[in-house]
DNA sequence: AGGATTTTTGCATCGAGTGCAAGTTTTTAC
DNA sequence: GTAAAAACTTGCACTCGATGCAAAAATCCT
């Protein structure tokens, strides 16, 4: 049995399923990118990962997934960005950076070349709100985590759910964002009309 | 050649087409609630509404898209509601009143249930989520062609997406809700909580 | 009625996804 | 080191959703 820096079991077997999983990934993003996603069958995927289409299945369990397993990074790393805040930070300020910090180490030229497939393939569309979706929840649960009263509880879902609309219209916004813009620089600037533009709703909303 | 009283012409040709379509989504929608949607196949949908199952993808582009089609009245009614109040009204106004509207007139028997299919079915979450995408787009629409200033422009693209979060929270919320609640009393205690909230949000949001 | 048009159907086909049993590789225990 | 156990891979057969196409049936128009 081999023992790996970080303590994990990784014996051939692992290892070799790792690389493999690796293979069969690489395997079907150049071919969608090349192709399209529709136009791919997930024999000519298994083709060149030089697996069998049978055992495609054994590592993901559609065609889709494979599109969507490795943006599970993101909510990792969201998750682990508010956990690092301290206990007593309000919300609000928590998740903008929580955001900020996952949204800039997720952005790289990949992520923008799967951002047009999924953009392009009307299957992929409704797979990727439910992302979103998902996304939502698990922002939900880990900050009803840090908060103490039931009516802080309430608060929280709905500033996950006010927040992650944010990303959506922020995404939009950023696609129609001259090239060469910091990113980092545009997601500050969008939070701060945000909030600024929310005490105005809120505002607004009070004499109904 | 017969005329309806809207005008629209209905030949016998046009008039069984509609009648076909509701014996499929009728015999769909039993199927799908006696024993789910993944252990119905179409060409029992198709049996159960006499018809082939070749032509009841004439009718319906997939399986899924008869569970979502009669939606499509919520997003309608909502731009109706939207576009007979006044003009000069604050947006924010126009949306809560639209929304509420068209929520009441929304929840049936059978919208009930048929939210219980969607959030039990895997495949139709990720489809449903999509409606509520569409809903935002379509909402955002609605309000930029009601507003003057390109500044006002933006604020509407973050208003709906603010606003559809708070309708997919508040649907949570009032699945929550002790049997026999009013409907509509709900929703707009819900909205002054919400505008309230944001208000807060904003506020603290301000010194970031 | 009867020719033109539209709808419906059957048939053949493709591709995603699953269950199963046989074959192969890796691990573990002796 | 070897052999049994466990995990992994594969091929095969099959179901089901979805699409194209051409023949057949229904409807429309004059």
């Amino acid at each position: 049995m081999i023992k790996t820096i970080d303590g994990a079991t990784a014996g051939r077997r692992e290892l070799k399923r790792r690389q493999t999983r690796e293979r069969i990934e690489e395997a079907a993003m150049s071919l969608f990118l090349e192709r399209g996603f529709d136009a791919t069958t997930v024999e000519e995927i298994a083709e060149r990962a030089e697996v069998s289409k049978r055992s495609f299945f054994d590592y993901f369990p559609s065609k889709e997934e494979v599109v969507f397993a490795w943006q599970d990074g993101f909510a990792d790393h969201l998750m682990a960005a508010i956990a690092s805040r301290p206990a007593d930070e309000p919300a609000v300020k928590t998740v903008q950076h929580g955001l900020v910090s996952a949204i800039v180490s997720a952005a790289d030229e990949r992520a923008m070349a799967l951002g047009e497939l999924i953009r392009s393939t009307p299957a992929l569309k409704a797979r990727d709100q439910l992302k979103y979706a998902k996304l939502e929840l698990k922002l939900t649960e880990a900050l009803k985590a840090r908060s103490r009263s039931d009516e802080e509880r309430l608060r929280v879902r709905l500033l996950a759910a006010v927040v992650i609309g944010a990303l959506r219209a922020g995404g939009e916004l950023w696609n129609e964002q001259p090239p060469g813009t910091s990113l980092e620089t545009f997601a500050h600037r969008f939070f701060g009309d945000f909030w600024k533009t929310l005490a105005d709703f809120g505002y607004e909303g009070q004499d109904l």
